[in-house]
DNA sequence: CGTGTTCTTGATGTTGATCAACAAGCGTGG
DNA sequence: CCACGCTTGTTGATCAACATCAAGAACACG
């Protein structure tokens, strides 16, 4: 069920538009760059499901974002990463020169509108996902998120690509409250959860009253 | 006391490169652009504190950023703005057509290079404000807002531009957590506050730990 | 099958929210 | 200049949501 550069409407993204440097796999849990790394290549996703983010030296762990097939990621305004990537299930992905790129965009205005359209959009997203931690309830939160995940696929019936770890970081919240916050939208049969990764929207009218 | 497009340091941006439509002044509290309206205009903050933020139905706000003197904001990815922009201060802003903007920037790959970092940079701001309302303590959160405003003026005691209710709305607090932690800072002797509007570190090491 | 990992569930603790009262600033009008 | 009311900020008491700590269950993989 392989589908590179099918792209979501929920998220549609023009792929980049410069020959990339490699095309490279990554297994499951692998760094794909890091916080202090020199930030000279951007990737996009051919297949599988990313998370960005940052750690704090006491371990607290932050996921700023995840993105799916067809999404770009590792754009920095700097030289320096301020964030660090990993694969979170197997991955496969374009890497792209990032100085390729601007050079493209400096002639081009056209991918220049692009690229800034991308990053526009990525600060949207980041937008929401600050109303979200600053002001919604976990359950809320963690409402949000399947919603979100539901959105990209389109389906009501979906795997849930990352672990509760990983939900948890993405919320700002714990596992055990990404659990049993789950169970209880089982409980009141809001969805199903036939596998612990694998969910099932039953009730989406009430998961989005959630969420407003 | 005015010093209209002084770029501070830690906010460098460049002034947009096209004639403003227009310069207006808002008083404290005034409306800028809201949530809905048609976004056909960005701004550059000529003088004053702008707050940009969204509004739950319920009442439930939050604020997104603050913008000082020399910085830009109201660039939206849609037609459509998603958030609302109010002055926090007596402001004075410079407006300018966002068809203006872009039909330069596609011609001028130096100006779309400006435009594209500006948004970078804004994404970062966002994100740091993520990780700092996922993953921190109160304390952590208000000494991050103190050290986020001293490091605009450079000096250690400044004026605080926006009430304890806008604090509460940017930290994803109450104003009676920021006021406690606020005074619980003085009684450590990690800052003075004067007035209620006069912040002066003191013990900016200590505060800076708080943040990691 | 065992063994390690991830997830769930339960009991308890803490942080920050809520509710309530009071104090401090501030503008207006006497 | 003070009295007044109104807004904003502080402080206290209590509560609730979520975190933490601990144990067990489900699952994954050799």
């Amino acid at each position: 069920m392989l589908s590179p550069l099918r792209f979501e409407p929920a998220f549609a993204q023009p792929a980049l538009p410069v020959a990339a440097a490699s095309v490279i796999r990554y297994a499951a849990g692998e760094e794909i760059f890091a916080e202090g790394d020199s930030a000279d290549h951007v990737y996009e996703l051919v297949e599988g499901t990313v998370r960005t983010g940052r750690l704090l030296r006491d371990g607290r762990r932050q996921i700023d974002a995840f993105h799916f097939a067809g999404e770009t990621f590792g754009f920095e305004a700097g030289e320096v990463r301020r964030t660090t990537a990993e694969a979170v299930s197997e991955v496969t992905v374009r890497i792209v020169r990032r100085r390729a790129l601007s050079d493209l965009a400096a002639r081009n205005g056209e991918v220049a509108r692009q690229l800034y359209q991308l990053t526009i959009s990525g600060l949207q997203r980041s937008q929401d996902h600050v109303l979200m931690l600053g002001r919604r309830s976990a359950c809320e939160r963690v409402a949000g998120l399947l919603l979100l995940l539901a959105d990209r696929t389109g389906e009501a019936a979906f795997d849930l690509p990352m672990s509760r770890q990983d939900m948890a970081d993405y919320l700002g919240l714990t596992i055990e409250t990404v659990s049993r916050t789950l169970t209880g939208f089982l409980q009141e049969g809001l969805i199903a959860l036939p596998t612990v990764r694998h969910v099932e929207l039953l009730d989406r009218e009430a998961l989005e009253a959630l969420c407003e």
